[in-house]
Formats: structure tokens, sequence, C-alpha cells
DNA sequence: TAAACTTTTTTATCAATACAAAATCATGGA
DNA sequence: TCCATGATTTTGTATTGATAAAAAAGTTTA
């Protein structure tokens, strides 16, 4: 009973086979599937192979493994959906446009309690606030308001962050180890209406990131997008 | 040189080993990194434990693997990032608030031009459409507008959509293969307003969904959130 | 010189086997 | 009956050995 499609790995064409049948309901969501040996000998493979065939697919999510207790189809309950941030320079670039970068304040301050909270500092030091625009022909595309933790990142007070953007100033000096995003939409108030040639109350599309380096918090940042057209795409 | 981190699986404490080396520039990103048979006497492993460890972290995106070009640390460019998106019944009631669920319309009709280009329909062909509100503890949360392809899906047609959601329903009857999603930020017109319990020009956080079994788009549907406390999380 | 092969290196996959670890199931005792 | 415990099953990981495929590097030929 082999699946032999010209040239793909076996274990790729038992992954294919086997979703098909998770797809046409042949194995029923919820049910045991067969145990590895059984499956090795009807595919006429070593166990091995359908072993990571299924490791695999539940990687993706569509299998549950558990050792005794068998392998059994997922209902499917939440989509993971996997999108890019990328580098705004590049972000714009690829569009054809041209990128333009603007600062617009550099201070050294203690940041304002709802950002402390955020930066998990402990209280009250002084920290470094970039505040930037992000143009596409001329054109605001991104505005930029962010904060490098002093701490975790001395070096960042001898930048003048004028020439390169503070994201890409970290990405080069900074290799993080964790993230977190949030994503919102939020009505533009009266500055960042004026920033971004918009009016007021227009909708942003707003990304929050904390970015670290081991237990370090190094930076916070608030993107904001014009809603209208700004959009993060991805296929499955 | 073994890398004994109690109980690890060896080819995880060379994955985490490895990752170190990254983070701290032993291995300089855009590098070479020694071949598979070198690391394996290194780690005084087999070449198929080093193997998995580095398939792995290229799939992390970590590491970039060519045939005879060998594996060289990648310069990260992008983020990818996974977000969790959820059934709707589920994130509200994982917060412990009540759910609940309404039909307000129920239509087949031919799609305006937006929509029918959104659904790769050979050209006017009747679509079940739906408008639906879901409510966390009577709050409403989510307005739901919905396109479901008859010719993908006719048994649709004979569900009332009354008792349960569109999304239920199809999570239910039809098992999909691919999804695209789109997020964005849009202010609010006085009919999403009204529904959502909302001032007009509000922010609301948009994600547009199409979603296809095999090569036959099932279902588009726009998910609109009131921006200002819905918030899409993730951290890596 | 430039195009067309050939070689060689390096990763990719596979098989067969072995042992480890986890979780279920059955069993026996209190 | 209920709990503890140990046997058993099933997946997880590792090793060894081998072949395939890709791509760079080198070689030959027109």
């Amino acid at each position: 009973m082999k699946t032999k499609k010209a040239g793909l790995p076996v274990y790729q064409s038992i992954k294919t086979e086997m979703r098909e049948w998770i797809q046409t309901g042949i194995w029923e969501t919820g049910s045991l599937i067969p145990g590895e040996a059984t499956l090795a000998k009807q595919f006429g493979c070593a166990r091995a192979t359908v072993n990571r065939a299924l490791r695999e697919l539940a990687e993706e999510g569509k299998l549950d493994r558990r050792r005794k207790a068998g392998t059994r189809v997922i209902t499917p309950e939440g989509r993971s959906v996997n999108f890019e941030i990328p580098r705004i320079r590049l972000e714009i670039e690829e569009t054809g446009a041209a990128y333009r970068y603007a600062l617009l304040l550099r201070e050294v301050v203690v940041p304002p309690a709802d950002v402390l909270s955020k930066l998990e500092i402990t209280p009250e030091l002084p920290t470094l606030h970039l505040c930037c625009l992000h143009y596409a022909n001329e054109a605001p595309f991104q505005y930029e308001d962010r904060w490098i933790n002093l701490k975790s990142i001395p070096e960042a007070e001898q930048e003048k962050f004028e020439k390169i953007s503070p994201n890409e100033w970290l990405v080069k000096h900074v290799p993080w180890t964790d993230a977190e995003h949030i994503l919102s939409a939020h009505n533009a108030d009266a500055e960042k209406a004026e920033l971004l040639s918009l009016a007021e109350r227009d909708a942003l599309f707003v990304i929050q990131r904390r970015t670290w380096r081991k237990e370090n918090l190094v930076t916070y940042v608030r993107l904001y997008y014009p809603g209208r057209f700004y959009q993060m795409r991805t296929i499955l």
C-alpha cells in the first residue's frame, strides 16, 4: 500500500495521505488511529518514518499524541496563524516606495506610569525615549514610540539615532530571545493624526511589542499605522 | 563534551546549547557552522541526533541549511509571530463571561462586487449571507458578517443558524485546509457603531478570513471587534 | 572563453534496532 | 469499594549504517 508520489520523501507522502484521511473523515475527529507499528507495516516502511510523519502532523495541530494512550485526531479548536512582522524599512522598500526616517524626539526621562509597568522596571529609572516617523514616498506610514531600557542596553545612550532607526540599531546590536506582541485598534488623538496626516479619531492599527534578552526587558515600542490602508496578511 | 541537562533529551540540550551560541555570538550571524559529522563528534552523539537539532532550529528560523553549502546562522530579518485566533465562544467563556449569540440576518443573494471578488465566484451566483452578533455578558463583543459559498457547501442552505453560530456549524461540518487572514483597523460606520454600542467613527479591529477546502473557497467572513478593548496577544 | 560534464562535499531521508518514559489497565490487598 | 502497585502497551529518543539529492567546485570540450 505504498504511496509513491514521485520523488517525494516517504514521510511527506505519508503526511499528505494522512491529512487526506483526516479531511475526508476516514479518520474521524476524536477517534483513535492505529499505532505506529501497525501503520509502519501498512505503509511498508520503518516505524521511525511513520513516527516522523505523525510527530509533524501533531506539531501542525492535527493530531494529539500520548504515550500508551495512542494518537487521536484533534477537533480543530483555535487556529494558530503565523504573521510576519517585517522590519519597517523592508516593508516599505518592498513595495517600491522610497523609505525615509525622521527622528522627532530623543530624551532620557522617567517614563509615565503605564509605560513603567510595561517595562517592568524597578521604580523610577530614567529610560531612553524615542519618537520617530517612517515615510513611504514622503507620506507618513508609521509612527514609532519607543522606550529602551538603559539598564539592559547602556550602549544605547551613546547612539544619536539620527541616521539609523531604533529598530535597525537594535536588530544589529541586541540579539533578542523573546518577544510579546499585542495588536489592537485605536482612534487617533490630535497629535498622532497630525503626524500621520490623518483626521482626528481616524482608526489606527497599533502593534505593541516588548522584547527580552534572556531575562531582561530590552525595549517596549508602540507602532501606529494608518488603519485605513495598513493590512497584516497571512496565508496558512 | 556532553551537555547533560538532567533528563532532557539529547537533541533538546544540543538545541539549547546551540541557541546559546547563536545568541551570545559564538556563532556569528551569517557565518558557516561546522558540518553535522563534526558536531556529532564534538557532542559525542550520532549524526542523526545533531541533524534533528539542526533541522528544528532551521524550522524555528535560526539557521539556514543547504545541501553541500552547509549550515549558516541567519540574520534576523522579519519576525514571524504566531497568533491564536480562537473560536469566539471559547474566547468569551474563557474570561468567565456568559456567551450569547444572535442572528440578525439570513439571506441568499448575489453578493456585492467587493465580496464577489473576495469569494472568487464565477459571476453572479447567489450566496448565503449571514450577519450575527456575539455577546459577552449581554454586551456586544463581536459583529460577524459572513458569506458562505453554496456551490462548495450546499448543505448550508438547509441550516437555519438560529441556535448555532456559523463558525461553530462550519467547524463541525466542513474540514478546512487553507485559510487567509487579514488584520486591519477601521472606523465604525453608523450601523456597526449602533450594533456594537459604540460611537460612530470609533476604531474597530477587523479580522477578515477566507477559508478553503482543497481548491474550493468555502467562506469569507469579516469579524468586527470594538478596538478599544480587543487585543490579540502572543508570546513567542 | 564559455558551456557542458564530472566529482565531491554536505545535508536529507530512510531503515532496523534498542531502550526509555509515560500512561493505562489489571490485579491484589486493606 | 478504593487505593497502591506493577505489568504492559504505545510513543519518544538514540544509534548505526546506508543511500539519495543538491549544489558547489573542478574539469573537459567545443
